[in-house]
DNA sequence: AATTTTTCTTAACCCAGGTTAACTCGCTTA
DNA sequence: TAAGCGAGTTAACCTGGGTTAAGAAAAATT
């Protein structure tokens, strides 16, 4: 169950040794209490009802954050990828159950932190703790951004932005699942897509 | 300048001592920092472009917080009443130009707080950043839901929703803004209230 | 290579909400 | 008292996206 330096990303390691200044030692005490989970393509890692008991790094694949309405219809907020903290922070924070679901895309490892081990490796390290305020707080703007963006921008706006800005996107997440997070049918993202292709 | 305790509201000297058990040297000391603003009905409190210098706590009056599209539409975020504290924690936290707008609904009184005397109190008060920490969490996971709403229900689900469990804000804001906060013209909105009037 | 499944596109129809414009009602101001 | 203004409503028209259904293209499975 162990999981060795060699395993985890670049990123993952420039996260801890770079950005945050770790120490080797520090270091290899936060990861032995990392635990590894694979999750295939189209399972869950979270769903509502359940309650957030983990840090989860995406160390490899990619997942889909989305709520489901009444209907049964499937509304994404967000796409997550390699390098990214998943998860639902209240329900993390405040241990109760989530209304977010979160699906594997691709096929995903993630290196998961149990909350009561991060709260006894935040005793000993505390800029562990500030690490995580630190991706929190930037969560907490991200989700203002795209409160924002979904208010002021129609869907082809954001769909124009989508595709200049994160054209990788579409290499990976299938047109449907981005309808999806644009909030409109299918039918009506190849629509556009022609209307758009014509000019 | 200087504002005495017996101008604040029951909720703001609450906040102090009894939510956080703050001393009164504590409070007069806090209180000594903050400054009165009046903002009148329909004028701005913060403009996009503009730089977060405070944190405001709304002590008497109604705002509302919106962006505007490229076509001159605003799109109202959210409206904020007494006992809230309005501002933009992005442009706050990282001294950037705000995209947002803060403008008065009713003539407003707010207590500000000015950044930089925020951090010289914070080092002499701890406990205070721990107050602002918990502001801080409690708004981002308000964002957080108002962005699965908005992704997940129609504007008369949110209308329905608004009504049931905030009925006093159709006593302060005028309709019209109620249909931008929805996302609709005043005219839809009109249309909508007469079709659920009928059931 | 053939078959099945998934993904994407196209077309026809329909309706909720946008657009434009006119009108009512209540309140303020001259 | 009348004129002016803002807020809300109503009606007629129009358009963009939902709905349904079917077909094409691509990917996975046999």
């Amino acid at each position: 169950m162990e999981i060795y330096p060699s395993e985890v990303s670049a990123k993952f390691i420039d996260l801890f040794m770079n950005k945050m200044n770790f120490t080797e030692e520090e270091f290899t005490l936060i990861l032995s209490f990392f635990r590894r989970e694979y999750i295939p393509r189209k399972f869950f890692y979270l769903k509502a009802g359940q309650t957030a008991k983990y840090k989860a790094y995406i160390n490899k694949g990619s997942t889909r954050t989305f709520t489901t309405d009444e209907k049964g219809g499937e509304h994404i907020l967000y796409f997550s990828f390699e390098d990214w903290w998943i998860g639902d922070l209240e329900s993390f924070y405040n241990q109760q159950p989530t209304t977010l679901n979160i699906q594997a895309m691709e096929d995903c490892e993630l290196l998961l932190l149990h909350k009561n081990d991060l709260e006894k490796l935040g005793k000993q390290i505390p800029k562990l703790k500030t690490l995580f305020a630190e991706k929190e707080r930037k969560s907490s703007f991200a989700n203002m951004q795209r409160l924002k963006e979904v208010k002021t921008f129609s869907a082809e706006d954001r769909y124009l932005n989508l595709i200049n800005k994160h054209p990788e996107i579409f290499q990976r997440i299938p047109l449907q699942y981005i309808a999806m997070y644009l909030d409109i049918e299918p039918q009506s993202l190849s629509r556009m897509r022609k209307r758009l292709s014509c000019k």
